[in-house]
RNA sequence: CGGGGUGUAGCUCAGCCUGGUAGAGCGCUACGUUCGGGACGUAUAGGUCGCAGGUUCAAAUCCUGUCACCCCGACCA
């Protein structure tokens, strides 16, 4: 491509809106340009990563046996009315009428309609297992879009959806999309993990995220150091405290903390540790009352685990003041356990604390010195709290390290979830219906780009792996408005290696070399080829790789062959 | 949804407190010089100061409303 005929638009200075170095710089280097709230277009040098993405991904799906199909964007809302989400779905779900007055929603997903392109099309257990999938827009009216296209309303996700006649088969279906998702993510050089994950709102049973480690990563996970053991922090289990509770040692004692409502403020003011303070958290319960869930002071609740328990509302919901002020006679800040008349489930950990501080149900006052079974009866206990780094791994072996991640591709085996609601079946071999399992399989898309560039960047811009990279390589004449020598070599330079099946990046522009030297680096291209009166007159090229950003001179003759050598290593 | 912040040229921002009719840098256009690390000079183009009301002789500036965008939070009692 002659970056002459190329409309790019590269600034030095970063613009306002953009938060995460991968959102900079895809806005620096002209990749996206923003149209409204979280919604992008994608430019001519930016789609062309979009686009080596979603052939691996391509490749890879195809090589697995997937079916490649195209699904419609609007979907009518019979169908989601049909499986039950219409009225699940929250606010997530953009939903519009046509001019007729019908309900449509703008797919988040696509298990209706590829359910119902099932039923219809799968007849007999012989036509399976079938997997299809799309490479296709999405709108998820996000609750908190952000970080450019890294968590965007409308993004592009490769959706797969695998159909079987019984469980052994969903299994091996799920697997083989494991495979294809390593193999794909191996390729485009990202450092990821396969974490243990929560189902959420799609449903279904078994299910591992694939994570890209990076620092800006929304997700936490949890990693031992012992073994392969890895989940993402909603489903990491915390182990129960192995060593006995200490016996009590001090006295029961009301102490006066006026204005003291965290943890911190209890800590610090009575300077205890945190981990020798309790907190108490009130939320609803499944039937109306309230259950109150006991932590140690330096945990957190991890809403998922809570969630699930006996008599607790699903989804968690805190209590409001006024609810707590009912329950308890006091205001948030002074909660405990003692005298509590609702139903409490204690954390592992603050189940084995002993001489603990907690709140003392009234305004301004805590109790200190408190002890299980002397001064109150021991409550149900639960796995409540999120784990923490040094944590001893549920899989038994190592301690945990708390790591970041982005979600950039999920897999689940489904079950019957939407086959049962929409009624797919087909025939088994004596002839009699039954449901068909499923297992879906979605990758970001465009967050692909946008993770890729959080782990691969520097000072000067992107640094894409040859895999994603818009270009293989950077062409840069030196002076060549004024040298019909440089012109002449550059020209024809350009012409063996795109011959050759070299993808090239030829800056033919009237600019001056630090202009060219600096878009180059900052587009990341991988391969960077300066042709200069001097090196000519050498015979002689110059490259330098964008990651080691080392000189080295290719005798001209050769350079095709050498930049071949270097995409094929 | 709650909290905070920001809307002035294509981009990054100043001007607002203390009202007097709009600026800088980058970018863009033309010409000249320059040409291995984001050059320099000269001359241009480009803005209903987010929008709507109000106060005032006079509003980018003060007041009210509204819209948009960004950040944080939405369990830490």
């Amino acid at each position: 491509m002659r970056m002459s005929l190329y409309p790019i638009n590269t600034t030095k200075e970063t613009p306002a809106e953009a938060e995460l170095i991968s959102h900079q710089l895809m806005l620096r280097a002209g990749l996206i340009r923003r149209v409204a709230a979280s919604i992008y277009s994608w430019l001519p040098m930016g789609l062309r990563v979009l686009r080596k993405v979603e052939n691996i991904i391509r490749e890879e799906m195809n090589r697995a046996g997937a079916l490649e199909i195209l699904m419609p964007a609007v979907q009518p809302a019979e169908l989601w009315q049909e499986s039950g989400r219409w009225s699940e779905y929250g606010p997530e779900l953009l939903r519009l009428k046509d001019r007729h007055d019908r309900d449509f929603v703008v797919g988040p997903t696509h298990e209706e309609v590829v359910t119902d392109i099932a039923r219809r099309e799968l007849r007999s257990y012989r036509q399976l297992p079938a997997n299809f999938y799309q490479i296709q827009t999405k709108f998820r009216d996000e609750v908190r879009p952000r970080f450019g296209v890294m968590r965007g309303r409308e993004f592009i996700m490769k959706d797969a959806y695998s159909f079987h006649v019984n469980d052994a088969s969903m299994a091996a279906g799920y697997g083989a999309m494991r495979d294809a998702y390593t193999r794909m993510f191996t390729r485009m050089k990202l450092n990821f993990r396969s974490v243990q994950a929560d189902t959420g709102s799609i449903g279904g049973s078994a299910s591992e995220e694939f994570q890209v480690l990076a620092d800006s990563g929304e997700d936490a996970i949890a990693v031992s150091d012992g073994d392969g053991y890895a989940s993402n922090i909603e489903l990491a289990a915390a182990m129960a405290p192995t060593e006995p509770r200490r016996a009590p040692g001090e006295t029961l004692a009301k102490v006066a903390t006026p204005q003291m409502k965290t943890i911190a403020d209890v800590s610090g003011f009575l300077n205890l540790p945190r981990e020798q303070c309790q907190k108490l958290l009130l939320v609803d319960g499944a039937d109306g009352g309230v259950v109150a869930l006991v932590l140690r002071g330096d945990h957190e609740l991890n809403a998922l685990k809570a969630q699930k328990l006996d008599g607790v509302a699903n989804p968690l919901r805190m209590a409001s003041a006024a609810t707590i002020k009912a329950a308890t006679g006091s205001e948030p800040g002074f909660l405990g356990p003692v005298g509590l008349a609702c139903p409490i489930y204690a954390d592992h950990a603050a189940l084995a604390m002993a001489d603990f501080v907690c709140g003392a149900n009234e305004p301004d006052m805590h109790l200190r010195g408190v002890n299980w079974k002397r001064d109150l009866p021991e409550p149900r206990a639960a796995d409540l709290r999120n784990v923490v780094d040094g944590d001893t791994s549920p899989s038994g072996k190592g301690r945990l390290r708390i790591v970041r991640g982005i979600e950039v591709g999920h897999i689940f085996q489904l079950g019957r979830k939407y086959s049962k609601a929409m009624n797919a079946a087909v025939l088994d071999e004596s002839g009699q219906p039954v449901t068909m399992l499923m297992g879906c399989y979605g990758i970001g898309v465009t967050r692909i780009v946008a993770a890729s560039i959080e782990q691969n960047h520097d000072e000067r811009g992107i640094i894409w792996p040859v895999p994603l990279a818009p270009f293989h390589v950077v062409l840069i004449p030196l002076n060549l408005q004024k040298s019909p020598k440089v012109r002449e070599a550059a020209d024809l330079l350009y012409g063996e290696l795109t011959a050759a099946g070299i993808e090239v990046l030829y800056d033919d522009r009237d600019a001056r070399p630090g202009v060219k030297f600096a878009d180059a680096e900052l587009l990341g291209i991988p391969h960077r080829l300066v042709l200069g009166e001097r090196g000519l007159e050498a015979g002689t090229c110059e490259y330098r790789n964008r990651r080691a950003m080392d000189n080295q001179d290719v005798p001209l003759a050769s350079v095709s062959k050498f930049v071949a050598a270097l995409l094929a290593g």
